[in-house]
RNA sequence: GUCCUCAUCGUCUAGAGGCCUAGGACAUCGCCCUUUCACGGCGACGACCGGGGUUCGAAUCCCCGUGGGGACGCCA
């Protein structure tokens, strides 16, 4: 059977680093076994959700090459299918009508099922008992189960915490009294309780006794989880506004896609347990989870408003090749079990496997993911490399009238120097009569008399040279004719040079670099900098 | 607070009881190449969270502790 994977973001501000890595595991996995990989865009919470979100999100997806195989869905196109799926649910008495505070009218809640054995990965564990808060009031009717535990109690206030549980968590439920005297058994009163039509209130409660019951999933990354179904609530899936809530919506859509593998980020994974009951409560298989570590900021804290979010669109605009980020996220939490590192999607696509992505948290490192974008940009053919630069360049304000052949020299020069594309803004030297000069590497390289000396005298020699003379190999003869003339150790003539012509301390070759200026700008600029000779 | 979960260099990771004197990459530092800036090459620095167990043998298995994270919504 082929796999469908689908990726099911809310359009709610700008898809971060997060959200797209676990686009791209969805992505990646969906390829490796060719399967579909679907987007599903969940625009439920319509409070929050934005078309530009929704946009952008687009956007992202299509720079990064996340293709999708289907239309994308809508879940908000969806809703009658929810509710249809909620009054189902209702008339199978796997859910009921409550109204609990909420605006208006009634809620539909999901009942987690009294007879969860017929659940697959429902177990028994046992007997178990648990000391209430003194004496604790116990109620109990179809929505649950409501009590304070002697465990929630704080020791500083001497307040517990009130707990409401489902039904299906207290299988043969016992209420005793501190003497330990039987206060109501559930068993005598289930039928009633179940369907809406008796209410128990237990005063001087103080232990509970009952069988407790797990369910058990087999997570792909994370492998065995358990939860006991008496840490469990029913919850809302229709609100009493009359719309439906992610947790409905979510499954019924996964069920309409015939979606076989979730993989979504980790905090989903308790969402997961009440899920596989919605999906069998359908008539739905379960499908396979795989939940995905978290990505934290360069503190190790989660991504937050103060990080921008880490927004996925703010690493293109910082030069970032989609190939680097791609390659980049798919290492973050998962490897592919040697030592490659920067890797074809070809070769991704192949090598992925859900079982070797690691179940701890991984940091982002924007080093890494710069030195990996250098490696794409040198290997990037010279002129693709040159049209990207080029639209960096023209958005600089020396970067109106560029010659092209011009630029594409420089781009020769600098091209396995860039490691991002925002380098480029870096290039206004190569092209403005007057550079901005770097005042303290100045102060330190053009102070010295004897270089001052030597910068005159390579005045005079490239004054006396034909303009279309001024090659590369021609200027490193001039240096090393002056250095030898003057006795300045060899090389230390290269650095004064280049802060003089470039007004920076790194950049290109010298040599090259004057060859590009030219006569005329290079005069100039050794004349400029003579405001340093005093 | 309760439940769940995670833990190898600063960071990303390899590691399935003996191949581990713990490997690779980024970052940092040094050397070489280069009369310069880079690239490249070579090298250095640098980790199994702590404590108990199991075993002839533990980074690896078990327990406890500590620290991190997540979940406890009519948000998704």
């Amino acid at each position: 059977m082929s796999v469908r994977l689908r990726f099911a973001p809310s359009p709610t501000g700008n898809v971060h680093i997060g959200n797209i890595r676990a686009a791209i595991f969805n992505w990646l996995y969906a390829r490796h076994c060719g399967g579909t990989f679907l987007l599903r865009i969940e625009d439920t919470d319509l409070e929050r959700s934005t078309p530009e979100a929704i946009r952008t999100l687009k956007e992202v997806m299509e720079w990064l090459g996340l293709n999708y195989d289907e239309p994308e869905m809508y879940q908000t196109s969806q809703k009658d299918k929810h509710l249809e799926a909620a009054e189902r649910l209702v008339a199978q008495g796997d859910a009921y009508r409550h109204a609990k505070g909420g605006a208006g009218g009634e809620a539909v809640l999901f009942r987690l099922p009294w007879d969860a054995e017929a659940v697959p990965g429902v177990a028994v564990a046992g007997t178990v008992e648990v000391n209430l808060a003194t004496a604790c009031t116990v109620t109990v009717d179809e929505t649950g189960v409501e009590f304070t535990s002697a465990a929630s109690v704080s020791e500083k206030t001497g307040q517990g915490r009130v707990e409401k549980k489902c039904l299906a968590g207290f299988k043969d439920l016992e209420v005793l009294d501190e003497n330990g005297a039987l206060l109501f058994r559930l068993n005598d009163a289930i039928a009633d309780v179940l369907a809406g039509k008796r209410r128990e209130i237990i005063g001087g409660a103080a232990k509970f006794r009952f069988t407790q019951r797990t369910v058990t999933y087999r997570d792909l990354v994370k492998g065995e989880l358990t939860k006991p179904l008496n840490s469990l609530s029913d919850f809302v899936i229709v609100r009493s506004d009359g719309s439906p809530v992610f947790h409905l919506g979510n499954v019924v859509d996964d069920v309409t896609q015939g979606i076989t593998h979730i993989v979504r980020g980790d905090d989903h994974v308790e969402n997961t347990y009440r899920h596989i009951f919605l999906f069998h409560a359908l008539g739905a298989a379960v499908p396979q989870y795989a939940h995905l570590p978290m990505i934290v900021n360069a503190q190790g804290k989660p991504y937050s408003k103060r990080d921008g979010d880490a927004y996925v669109g703010d690493f293109r605009t910082k030069g970032f090749l989609p190939h680097a980020l791609f390659n980049y996220l798919a290492l973050l939490g998962w490897s592919p079990g040697d030592d490659r590192e920067k890797m074809t999607r070809e070769e991704l696509v192949a090598a992925f496997s859900l079982d070797r992505v690691k179940s701890s948290a991984a940091q982002m490192d924007i080093r890494k993911l710069t030195d990996l974008n250098g490696q794409y940009i040198a290997g990037l053919p010279p002129a693709e490399f040159a049209s990207s630069a080029r639209g960096r360049a023209e958005a600089q304000p020396w970067g109106a009238r560029l010659d092209a052949a011009e630029f594409s020299r420089v781009c020769g020069l600098m091209q396995i120097r860039a490691k991002t594309f925002a380098d480029v803004e870096g290039w206004g030297f190569f092209f403005t009569d007057i550079p901005v000069y770097d005042e303290k590497a100045c102060e330190k390289l053009l102070r010295d008399k004897p270089v001052q000396a030597a910068l005159e005298m390579f005045v005079g020699d490239v004054e006396k040279l034909p303009a279309d003379e001024l090659r590369a190999a021609t200027v490193e003869a001039i240096i090393q004719g002056i250095t030898a003339a003057c006795g300045i150790q060899q090389g230390k003539l290269n650095q004064p040079l280049r802060v003089a012509v470039t007004g920076t301390t790194v950049g290109a070759g010298i040599y090259e670099t004057v060859e590009v200026l030219g006569k005329a700008r290079t005069l100039a600029r050794l004349a400029h900098v003579k405001r340093f000779y005093a």
